[in-house]
DNA sequence: CGTTCTATTGACATCATTCAACGCCGGTGG
DNA sequence: CCACCGGCGTTGAATGATGTCAATAGAACG
């Protein structure tokens, strides 16, 4: 089941022409380094802690998560890939990757040699800044991920997870107002850093609320003002409804609201 | 007091022979790179949210912090740097800063012009190496963080951010047994997302536990081991350090700890 | 069709924040 | 020299959010 080496069966043709790769790397100054696709199933890993680090990929369709285990022995999941992501930029430090990459359900994968990687840099400007781009977005993402288990609460943290996939569905071109998660509650739960119990109250809460429609995995933004404004605002979601409903009734006769 | 641009008074040739600036990038790689370095004072920006991005920096002596502003407005500290580290990474993704940065005290910062990096990485494959292991090292170490505010305790992320500190000194050949901190309790609970008083609290628990000791911005690790213990184990430093007691004991005569 | 994984819901316990008061320290001005 | 003041740090009491435990039900998979 799980494969750690890659098959280079079929160039890339479709790689060059697909918008999927258009994602995070120029395509043209790595067409020469794209050399393989495969295709995985749900669960496979595509390296795991320790692989050894002589390739970058990038998902073309399907869904992955990495994680990293911690001394004690958990896990944690630390991000999750849509289709144009690249992946196992964490291998850069030491050579071997120090994430675990599992895929959610079946993907393809593109896969760009280390060497060929280097080759182009050297020739390429252009490419070294991508890649440096890609890095450092990675990076801000990250410290702002950080922020957001640090200084908000768990129905924010939903919320702006939520918006997250949201964005990223609606860059590939698709819906951001209803989609399918790829990912269990389970995963979202150890992503946010929350138990899934309060994922799944927090969820039924504003469905009730009216903000959000969810079933099962396919979530429906209803109204992306309020959520907006529970990012924002200080106070939770029950709040910003009353809020909302006083604000509409205030423009006609401002002293019923007192 | 702010100085967002950089004087390029003196060649920097104490860089070149100080082992501060070995930290994270080669030097021999950066020589013809490196000119100017700057003293800065407390309080003082290296550059704010917006700073067009066109060098990165070394700090070769002092402290500093970066920060982020959400957008309700409050600051999160996202790091905090100390001699050696490199500066300035986040400015890859657009061109501009998205961090501010702030000094914790007087410091001394080496600057590397970006169009020189970028010629030098065109001609040195150790240094686009070098340039990459380090972002993505900061990646792996954001993930560690963002691992440590999901599933720790406040406790542990406290133990954890000591042993950090800790860990950095000795890097720099410093005591990492007793060391200064640079930055005030408001930093501390800010960067790891908790109150000021919590920090207080847990800081004199841990010293009436004896595995600290606490003078002010002074630490002194007392008991490696059960800090430790304390960030593996799933208890909290009480329990640790019951937990030892009995254990020391129990060679002696076990029926006595019961 | 049953086993297992996933998800929902309720009751309870607990850790961490919030609010509040106070002491310490360095600076500043009378 | 002393009094005042603001920033930092500590400590106590009360509130609240979130995790844990437990029971149940539905979905997925063979």
């Amino acid at each position: 089941m799980i494969s750690y080496l890659l098959q280079q069966s079929n160039t890339c043709k479709n790689c060059s022409l697909s918008s999927a790769c258009l994602g995070s790397v120029d395509q043209t100054s790595l067409r020469p380094g794209v050399k393989s696709h495969r295709i995985y199933h749900k669960g496979d890993s595509l390296f795991v802690e320790g692989t050894v680090f002589n390739a970058l990929f990038i998902l073309r369709s399907g869904s992955a998560k990495s994680s990293i285990s911690s001394t004690s022995g958990d896990e944690q999941i630390t991000g999750f890939y849509h289709p144009g992501d690249l992946m196992g930029l964490d291998g850069f430090d030491r050579g071997t990757h120090v994430h675990r990459l599992n895929f959610l359900e079946t993907s393809s994968v593109c896969c760009i040699g280390l060497g060929e990687l280097d080759n182009a840099m050297g020739e390429s400007a252009n490419l070294r800044h991508k890649l440096l781009q890609s890095m450092s977005h990675a990076l801000i993402e990250e410290h702002a991920l950080l922020l957001s288990l640090g200084k908000m609460t768990s129905e924010q943290r939903l919320v702006k997870f939520l918006l997250d996939i949201s964005a990223r569905f609606e860059k590939r071109g698709l819906s951001g107002k209803e989609y399918i998660l790829s990912m269990s509650r389970i995963d979202i739960a150890n992503y946010l850093g929350m138990a899934i119990e309060t994922i799944s109250r927090l969820l039924t809460k504003m469905h009730t609320l009216g903000v959000i429609a969810v079933d099962h995995r396919k979530i429906t933004l209803l109204d992306g003002e309020k959520l907006q404004a529970c990012l924002a605002g200080e106070s939770d979601m029950s709040a910003v409804v009353a809020l909302s409903s006083k604000a509409n009734r205030a423009p006609i006769r401002q002293s019923l609201s007192a």
